[in-house]
DNA sequence: CAGGATCCAATACGATACTG
DNA sequence: CAGTATCGTATTGGATCCTG
């Protein structure tokens, strides 16, 4: 999806990048989440193009994070679900919508929550935390290299002759 | 950045999508949290081209993400650094790493790992919990609508004439 | 309904060259 | 160094028409 693709770019983040495909292709996994199950169900939902939408679930279930199968009982339709890899996405998700809610609002408010089906509370939110439980201050969190930082491969020895 | 505008779609992770503008959005965001904070840094960590450098950065200024300051100090050049409203996207880059490390594996293995600044301990994780702080396995989260769930707003009465 | 095939407009990104 | 200006290209996504 990229010029010369994230995948390479030795960066977890970007490989995820990479692999999800695009900002459609996460709201069809939130549609999926939703319930959703059939083509024109997503359609319908994402008022997206029937186009961009083969092109998108394609990808996903390139990517094993939808599978398509056979519809279940009577339906002749074949029906896209979210894979274990698929589902593990929901986190992202769910970051993103907390952070939409705080810092990008709309009048309208909001049309779902991200509920626990076992006990069907809503899940408020998700939070680094430290040890005791304590949740950590986003001022107090950062990025930092493992590996001594080869950011810059291009010699080992930096000087050969001045 | 979307045709449409998945600002106006009534959903905060659609909202929070269109507000990041890009993947290469949240890479700049990611070297942020590495600690850069100068053009010349961004350009060389990330390998983009200046022109999308700058465009992005501009976005990111815009929306609220970044700001861009006069360089402390002695340094003549301006800085860009992370707003709160940026650092709140902290959460959404963990929760990609995350998945990217466990789903979408490279042989490089990892090259950073967050961290709390104040215990130096990396950050492991972040998940959804209940509220006994047990886990919520993916298979469990759904996403649920709130209101009456008006997905088609076509008409109020439904049928005028048959 | 679920797509595939076309066509087309908008744009995102990179490469390169230029400047204060 | 930190951009801006230009150019060329690949991709994205919508619209429309067609089919099993």
């Amino acid at each position: 999806m990229k010029t010369k693709s994230f995948a390479e770019m030795d960066c977890s983040i970007a490989r995820s990048l990479e692999q999800v495909g695009s900002w459609w292709s996460l709201l069809i996994i939130r549609e999926a989440l939703m319930g959703s199950r059939r083509f024109r169900e997503f359609e319908k939902q994402l008022g997206i193009s029937k186009n961009t939408l083969t092109s998108r679930l394609n990808e996903l279930v390139a990517t094993g994070v939808m599978e398509k199968r056979d519809g279940e009982g009577g339906s002749a339709y074949a029906e896209y679900r979210l894979t274990p890899k698929g589902r593990a996405l929901a986190p992202v998700l769910m970051a993103l919508a907390q952070w939409g809610d705080r810092w990008a609002e709309h009048e309208s408010g909001r049309r779902y929550a991200f509920v626990d089906r076992r006990t069907d509370a809503e899940i408020s939110e998700i939070r680094p935390r430290r040890e005791n439980g304590e949740a950590i201050p986003l001022r107090e969190i950062a990025l930092k290299p493992l590996k001594p930082d080869v950011r810059d491969p291009s010699e080992t020895r930096s000087k050969e002759k001045p």
